[in-house]
RNA sequence: CGGGGUUUGGCGCAGUUUGGUAGCGCACUUGGUUUGGGACCAAGGGGCCGCAGGUUCGAAUCCUGUAACCCCGACCA
């Protein structure tokens, strides 16, 4: 249709190039947009109440947990942030720091915080005493900073909104055993309110946080096929609380080290909410997470009191759900294609046909699919498309996954699959750092995961040959 | 931080080669006609040409410096 090509002149099509495609659906969408710091955003109305859905989600299953939020100083004495070695290495060269107060400079620099893991420690070597006083299970709300050398819009900000979970047990075992709870928290939350299937799994000793023993990780496919870790949970065994000297007397009144655990979900996770479901026409909203689940346009709205009409329905259904109605005087054809832009998961179209009948017009985003539903059951007639929406998300994002997913047992079969079509390959590998790094330098390709679900491609390691310890998804990376 | 590109009303661009005081489309405002896939007519408003120096009678245009953004690599959520 000749107007569908005026309608996509607006938005770069992915097939031409997907970084503009991105950028456009952005600024588009009015998500976010530059501020006058370098790498900083502003994240506009629609784009924080997408945010502000994920928190209410999250934060609610959180909280059925057991975990209390807090919120930490945005500060860290240098010294404090230097007390474990790996971590100080891990963060200082992305650390920004502040060196005067008013026109006095600090006798100690202060740094921003990158990650709150230091004064974690710091309040819980205060506060911890006993066995009695253990678990802690705090999450806050906050924003981070790391000096990026180079940012894009939510993938990767110089400030950047997240949440950070910090526990400290009794024992290595339940440490464990909530870091990988908050994984599979996390994974449900992508999986069943995203609508974003994830691969979880464990990271390489390369690819795990600073300060870890061990990390874990949700990867999740964007649709050009490059990957994007969307959450990890860490296990820190008790290598913070020696450095920190976080102690309790147990129950035989000896003093024992506390174990550890943080993770974290960002902002980021809205860059694979646009990646992973956008399509040429814009983005593309679960449901479940939409600010807008369901917009009313009215047709020829002057005429026969539609006006009206809509604004009763308008009415009737704001009760459930999250609707808007556009009643402005722009032209019904302009509001199709604005809200299909800015991803709302259905449009009811009401017009004077529909008043006669006692109808309205559903249509799907996804695929455009229009229904004539009644009046009388409109309620249970849009819950119903929603769910169905929810699903078909979730189906089509798990298909362009499994498609771009495949195995190599030769090194030149990964060479040439990461060469040709980015995507996920299974295959396995020895366990040695050597061929992670040979394998990145050949090919681009990082490891993402060792996944908890373990298949035997081959018996030797697709780089090296020696005997294979683990299967792993290699793939590109934002 | 390396290699490349861009920067001119809100957005997208032309103008730069050959210096002469800024233009187009969309958006915006007002009035009217319209309305089932980005409507039409008419009248308006809005720009220290990224920033700082320099050359010149005169700079968006030439020279020097600098910043931001985008893309490709190295680092990360």
């Amino acid at each position: 249709m000749a107007k569908d090509k005026k309608l996509v002149e607006e938005i770069t099509p992915m097939s031409e190039d997907f970084a503009q495609w991105y950028t456009d659906i952005i600024r588009k969408a009015e998500l976010c947009s530059y501020s006058g710091v370098r790498g900083c955003m502003v994240i506009q109305p629609y784009g924080y109440a997408i945010w502000e859905n994920i928190q209410k989600i999250m934060d609610k299953r959180f909280k059925e947990t057991g975990v209390q939020n807090v919120s930490m100083p945005m500060f860290i004495p240098e010294s404090l942030l230097q007390r474990e070695k790996d971590h100080v290495e891990g963060f200082a060269p992305e650390v920004a720091w502040v060196t005067h107060g008013g026109n006095e400079k600090l006798p100690e620099r202060l740094c921003v915080r990158p990650t709150s893991e230091t004064l974690f420690c710091d309040h819980y070597s205060n506060v911890i005493r006993s066995y009695r006083d253990l678990p802690k299970l705090y999450n806050q709300w906050c924003s981070v900073v790391r000096w990026e050398k180079t940012t894009r819009p939510f993938l990767r900000s110089t400030e950047f909104l997240w949440q950070e979970g910090h526990t400290a047990h009794a024992t290595q075992e339940e440490a464990e055993e909530c870091t990988r709870m908050m994984l599979n928290l996390y994974a449900d939350v992508c999986e069943k309110e995203l609508a974003i299937p994830v691969i979880k799994g464990q990271k390489t000793e390369r690819e795990k946080f600073a300060g870890a023993t061990e990390t874990f990780t949700i990867e999740s496919m964007m649709h050009d096929g490059k990957a994007l870790q969307s959450g990890t949970s860490h296990n820190f065994g008790d290598g913070f609380a020696r450095a920190f000297g976080i102690q309790y007397l147990d129950e035989n009144n000896e003093q024992q080290y506390v174990h550890q655990t943080s993770w974290g979900v960002s902002t980021r996770i809205i860059g694979a909410i646009i990646m992973v479901h956008g399509d040429d026409a814009g983005l593309k909203l679960p449901p479940k997470i939409a600010p807008i689940q369901a917009v009313i346009i009215p047709i020829a709205m002057h005429k026969d009191g539609v006006l009206e009409k809509t604004k009763e329905l308008k009415e009737r259904l704001e009760k459930t759900f999250r609707v808007k109605l556009d009643d402005s005087d722009k032209s019904p054809g302009w509001k199709f294609s604005e809200y299909e832009m800015r991803g709302v998961p259905v449009r009811i179209e009401m017009g004077p046909k529909d008043i006669e009948n006692n109808q309205v017009v559903l249509v799907n985003r996804v695929n455009r699919e229009k229904t004539f539903v009644s009046l009388d059951n409109i309620e249970d007639e849009l819950q119903n498309l929603l769910d169905k929406i929810q699903q078909q998300m979730y189906d089509a994002a798990l298909q362009n996954r499994d498609g771009k997913t495949s195995s190599a047992k030769t090194y030149d079969e990964f060479k040439e699959i990461i060469a040709e079509n980015s995507g996920f390959v299974k295959a396995m590998w020895c366990g040695d750092e050597e061929c992670e790094l040979k394998i990145k330098e050949d090919t681009t390709a990082t490891s993402r995961c060792i996944p908890f679900e373990q298949e035997k491609i081959s018996d030797t390691c697709v780089c090296c040959g020696e005997p294979a310890k683990h299967m792993v998804y290699w793939g590109k990376a934002y």
